[in-house]
DNA sequence: CCTGAAATGAAGCACTGGCTACACTTTTGT
DNA sequence: ACAAAAGTGTAGCCAGTGCTTCATTTCAGG
């Protein structure tokens, strides 16, 4: 290859703080949003018809059946969810207090986005991919915010 | 391979268009997450000391380097960035303006945080989670908002 | 100059979350 | 009642993103 045409003016600089804790929490939280999802998804699918079938999480999921089946084995594995051999999925009593909460978060996102002038159809989608990333702390100034106006 | 004897080009989901879309699109938006946040980097570092070294990048984003590194060969097989053997990165015309546009959409997504009253130690962090999500529909809404309050 | 430390590269492992393909069970319709 | 359809389970593949370990290159100090 070619010369380093450009040297290294690099200046030394030791301490170098890592703001990596941030990047770390971020990608924390992204490992749990699989799992949120999926919950709220069962709680919704079994309050509609009673239980929740394997077909049905995978197609409102978007995804295809044997994936819908591994998270739901790591929601088995987790203690979230509970189900039998061809029979339809459960949530235990942690896997709803999940989806409530879950649910409770989803909302307060998109009304804070609608209530900061977010277009509805972009605050739905957005909010799905934001929600997941809202600590308590945010959350519940999101909550002030919306009390006080 | 397959074979076109079976072509169901017929639309899929048919009768039955779940929210899938917006999972998806959350899905899609996460898998530039990673590169964004790298072009960021990369365009701080550089700014800072003429260029990007790989071990300042890992520790900045709280990887080992080898996991920087492969980020590092996906920004160059996406035509984001550019290095040379036991040489510094640097950011292509795409990438810089990559960084760009993540620089200022991180700061308005802090900016709105702490407009809607979110201490500042969590909306730095959520922010960070949440900025990949943010459409350009919503971005405009809370450039918007922060103007007119 | 020359050697050793630091930086980089390369290889291999683990886990997640997608997928397809195929096997099996349950449900359904005639 | 029984065959077809639908649903579910299992196996195996791929890509992404993290890790450790080890080889190689660069750079800096004596």
């Amino acid at each position: 290859m070619t010369e380093p045409s450009d040297p290294p003016v690099s200046t030394p600089d030791a301490d170098l703080p890592p703001p990596a804790e941030r990047f770390t929490q971020a990608r924390t939280a992204q490992s749990l949003a699989l799992l949120e999802d999926y919950t709220e998804m069962i709680d919704d699918l079994v309050a509609e018809h009673g239980e929740a079938r394997l077909t049905d999480i995978a197609r409102r999921m978007g995804v295809t059946h044997p994936t819908a089946a591994k998270a739901v084995s790591r929601l088995k594995r987790e203690g979230l969810a509970v189900s039998r051999p061809y029979r339809g999925v459960f949530l235990t009593d942690a896997g709803s207090a999940m989806a409530e909460r879950v649910r409770v978060r989803h909302r307060v996102v998109v009304d804070l986005l609608l209530a900061v002038g977010v277009p509805a159809d972009a605050a739905e989608i957005d909010a799905e991919g934001i929600e997941h990333h809202v600590s308590d702390a945010t959350l519940a100034a999101f909550e002030a915010f919306l009390r006080t106006r």
